[in-house]
DNA sequence: GTCTATATCTGGATAGAC
DNA sequence: GTCTATCCAGATATAGAC
C-alpha cells in the first residue's frame, strides 16, 4: 500500500507543480534571483528532476510567459462578452481596465510573473512570447479603433500610444498595490475615471 | 614621457568610468545579466581593479540608483523654476511630465538604469535608495496638493494614486520608446493631454 | 518520475605584484 | 590605480540508479 501511495503523491507534483512554483517565485523575486534549486524545493522535488519535464530553465519561463498573457486576454474578453451589445463606450473601456487589472492583481502568479520578468529574460525567450502578446495588443487596438470611429474616443487620440500608456500604468500597479490590503475593483474604478475624464477640474467650462 | 601619459590615461577611467559603464549596461540588460567582468571590460580595465573604487557590486548599484532619481528630480525642479509665478495649472503639470519624461528618455543612462533595475536588486540595495525616492515623491505630492487646493485638479482625485499612475505610465515608456526615432517632447505632449483631459469625446456635453 | 552524484561553468570577491 | 592569479559559492545541466 505504501508504494502506490508514494507513487500517487509524486505524480501529483509533476509538470504543473513545477510551473506553479516557478511562476510564484519568478513573479516575486525576478528572473535572475530564482534558481532551479529554489523552484525544485518549492515544488517539493529535487533540482535534477526538473529536467524530466523541461529541457531548460528557459523552457519553463517561456511557458509561464505565454500563460500569463493568455490569462489577461481571456479575462478581458470574458468581461466584454458579459456586456450588453449596446453598452456605452464608458462601460466598454471600464470592462477592459477592470479585466486587465483584475487578472493582474487577483488571479494568479502567471500574469504577474509575465509583467515582472519579461524585461529580464534572454532575447530568445522574449521573442518566443511575442506572438501571444501581439494577439492581445491587436485585439485591444481593434476594439479601441471601433470606439474612436463611433466618436466615443476623441479623434486626435493616438490609439497605439494610448494603449501603451494604459498598459504601463496598469502593469505598474504590481509594484505597489497589495490586493490583500486594498480593493482592486476600487482601484480599477479610480484608474478608469482618470483615463476617461482626465484630472483637471472642468467646473468652469460647464458653468 | 610615456610613463606620465600612461598614468594620465589610467587615471581617466577611474571611478566615474566604472559608474558610467555600469549604468549603461544595467539600463540595457538588467541587474542579473550584467557581471563585474562585463562592466570592467566596457570601462577598459580588469575586473579586479573595480574593488579599488567600490567595495562590492551592490555598492556600484546603490550609487547609480541614487544618481538616477536625483537627475529626474533636478530636471523637473528646473523646468518648474523656469515657469512664470502665475503659470496656469495646465502648464505646471505639463512641466512635470515633460521634465520627468525628458530626463528619462534623453538624459542619461542613470535614470533609465534606475527604472529598469530597481525591482531587480536585493532588498538592502532597494532600501538604501528609498530616501532619495521619497524626497522626489514628497516634492511632487506637495505640488499636486497645492493644485488641488486651488481647484485646478478635481477634488475627488486621489493624489498619491494619481502620482503612482503617472509614474507607472511615464516610466514604462523606457520599454518601447526610442528617442532616436521618435520625438520625446511630442510624446510628453500626448501624455499630458491624455492625463489632463481624458480620452473621451466631450463634444456632446459642450454643445 | 524522482533520486543522487557530479561535470562544467561563471559569478563575486581577495591577495599581492607592479 | 591597475594587473594577474586564484578562491569559493552557486548556477545549469547531465548520467545513471531506483
Amino acid at each position: 500500500m505504501a508504494l502506490s501511495n508514494e507513487v500517487a503523491e509524486n505524480a501529483e507534483v509533476g509538470r504543473k507543480g513545477i510551473l506553479d512554483a516557478a511562476a510564484q517565485l519568478f513573479g516575486r523575486q525576478g528572473y535572475g534571483a530564482v534558481s532551479l534549486r529554489m523552484i525544485a524545493e518549492s515544488a517539493g522535488i529535487k533540482a535534477g528532476s526538473i529536467y524530466y519535464h523541461f529541457a531548460s530553465k528557459d523552457a519553463i519561463i517561456t511557458e509561464i510567459l505565454d500563460a500569463g498573457i493568455q490569462a489577461v486576454h481571456d479575462e478581458v474578453r470574458d468581461r466584454l462578452a458579459a456586456l450588453d451589445a449596446d453598452a456605452p463606450a464608458r462601460d466598454v473601456l471600464r470592462a477592459v481596465i477592470h479585466g486587465h487589472l483584475g487578472a493582474l492583481l487577483e488571479h494568479g502568479d502567471y500574469t504577474s510573473a509575465n509583467v515582472r520578468i519579461f524585461g529580464q529574460v534572454p532575447p530568445a525567450v522574449r521573442d518566443a512570447n511575442l506572438p501571444v502578446r501581439r494577439a492581445y495588443e491587436n485585439f485591444l487596438d481593434d476594439l479601441l479603433s471601433d470606439l474612436q470611429t463611433q466618436g466615443a474616443i476623441r479623434g486626435d487620440i493616438n490609439l497605439p500610444r494610448f494603449r501603451l500608456m494604459l498598459f504601463g500604468a496598469l502593469n505598474a500597479t504590481l509594484e505597489w498595490f497589495d490586493p490583500q490590503k486594498g480593493d482592486a475593483e476600487g482601484l480599477a474604478d479610480d484608474y478608469a475615471d482618470m483615463f476617461l475624464n482626465g484630472i483637471l477640474n472642468r467646473d468652469g467650462e460647464k458653468i
